[in-house]
DNA sequence: TGCATTGTTCCACCTGACGGAATTCCGTAC
DNA sequence: GTACGGAATTCCGTCAGGTGGAACAATGCA
């Protein structure tokens, strides 16, 4: 476990995560470290380009970084095809569509499209959000076997009421499609891709304000996801 | 100059370029290091969860890396608002739109919508081409008063006719917008963002197949872009 | 079964990372 | 203009731990 490596992501994290640049000293309170060694480690990514010195001597993580994760994304097979389904999505619907996978037992937001009028607490691109609590997470949550292990896991951690979801997971895989109230007054409704060995590589969904919906349209976004899944499904799987 | 840290960096850049996992080895011919020095250094990223060994044995760059890169372009004054204008024009010119901005001599693909009959080549999100050869990138040079100096830096490490791009620059200039043709058959229309300061921070540009464009087309493109951009200034130098 | 290639572990060496302290730099207040 | 406080940077003795060669294990191919 190499020390300085570890560290070095440390304060390439802090960098990343914090808004606008930050004081040498705020790394070094942040991450726990001297002083002299965050400097030291913060000359290295400046020479390889992943953080830069502002004029003010403040510093922040560069377009490097995000390069480099741009070149892990770009030969995933789900985000190859997505694109064009979450464009038709976003046409048919008018609203805001959210592209998730499943990573540990968080949902992280892969891609989205802001409605023109868009939700007023909104995900970001690449935020991670505990995957029962999202419509998306709960359509593959209901996918997989081991969901009540997760469940119980991810219970340990926050309040949950495993039974309760349980219940709406099998709700769920009767349906298709899962809805979420996650943050008040927006409701989602999520859908699962389904891969190779029946397994959920991914979820589209739909967030839209409260306000703008009655059932026809709900049920018409319902619709819409679970198509829209079905057709993506086809072309992941398709060689 | 931490080498342990410089190293782990190269070992991940290696990762999230290729193309699927790649065995140790690969990655040791790649770098140029030692096989136990590349194995201690893939522990140490596994562990930290920014790389995974898959079941059969290879590695892979995970999505915390990408993760990572996501939380610095969140914060982008330019990206926050770009979202909305990319849509619009997308919506109408009907082909494919791109956001760049200039990263040294290159123009760097940040974000694009791509059109329902894509382009055959193209560029793909994080990738970096030499400004001069975009139409987003001539837009973005013709607003900078030390453009014949990067001109000809760029001409010395490849062929390039910068008489011919600066008389260009200045038809660029007096027009508002720049057109390319760098890949074959396909024409592109580019105009900057123009910051405070009226440094340009971003370019967009509209590409589209030769075959789909006439006149018209062309001249409603450049009028499209030229507005959104014109737009887009106005809400990034809003406070 | 044997060979070849790759992945992993081991260990002695010694580089270079570490962190406390000293110094310089900058902005602010008096 | 000067004194002050906090931040950034530099310095250096110490020694943890990174390094790389080699040995060993695992895997795949002929």
């Amino acid at each position: 476990m190499d020390r300085a490596v570890s560290r070095s992501f440390q304060i390439l994290e802090a960098l990343a995560q914090a808004s606008g640049a930050m004081r040498l000293s705020a790394v070094a309170a942040q991450t726990g470290l001297q002083k002299s060694t965050v400097h030291r480690i913060l000359g290295t990514l400046c020479e390889l380009g992943y953080a830069q010195q502002e004029a003010s001597g403040l510093y922040a993580a560069s377009l490097k970084t995000w390069e480099l994760g741009a070149g892990v994304i770009a030969d995933l097979p789900i985000k190859r095809v997505a694109s064009g389904y979450l464009q038709n999505l976003h046409r048919d619907t008018g609203e805001t569509v959210n592209l998730t996978v499943l990573v540990g037992d968080d949902v992280l937001y892969l891609d989205k499209i802001i409605a023109p009028r868009p939700v007023r607490f909104s995900t970001r691109v690449g935020s991670r959000v505990a995957a029962p609590l999202t419509s998306g997470g709960k359509a593959m949550l209901a996918r997989l076997a081991d969901a009540p292990e997760r469940l119980a896991r991810i219970a340990a951690r926050r309040t949950l009421d495993v039974e309760a979801l349980l219940a709406e997971l099998d709700q769920v895989r009767a349906r298709g499609y899962a809805v979420s109230g996650y943050s008040p007054g927006v409701v989602s409704t999520g859908a699962a891709v389904i891969g190779p060995g029946h397994a959920p590589i991914a979820a589209l969904s739909v967030s839209a304000p409260q306000a703008r919906l009655d059932a026809g349209k709900s049920k018409a976004i319902a619709e819409a996801v679970l198509e829209t899944c079905a057709r993506m499904a086809e072309a992941v799987n398709r060689p």
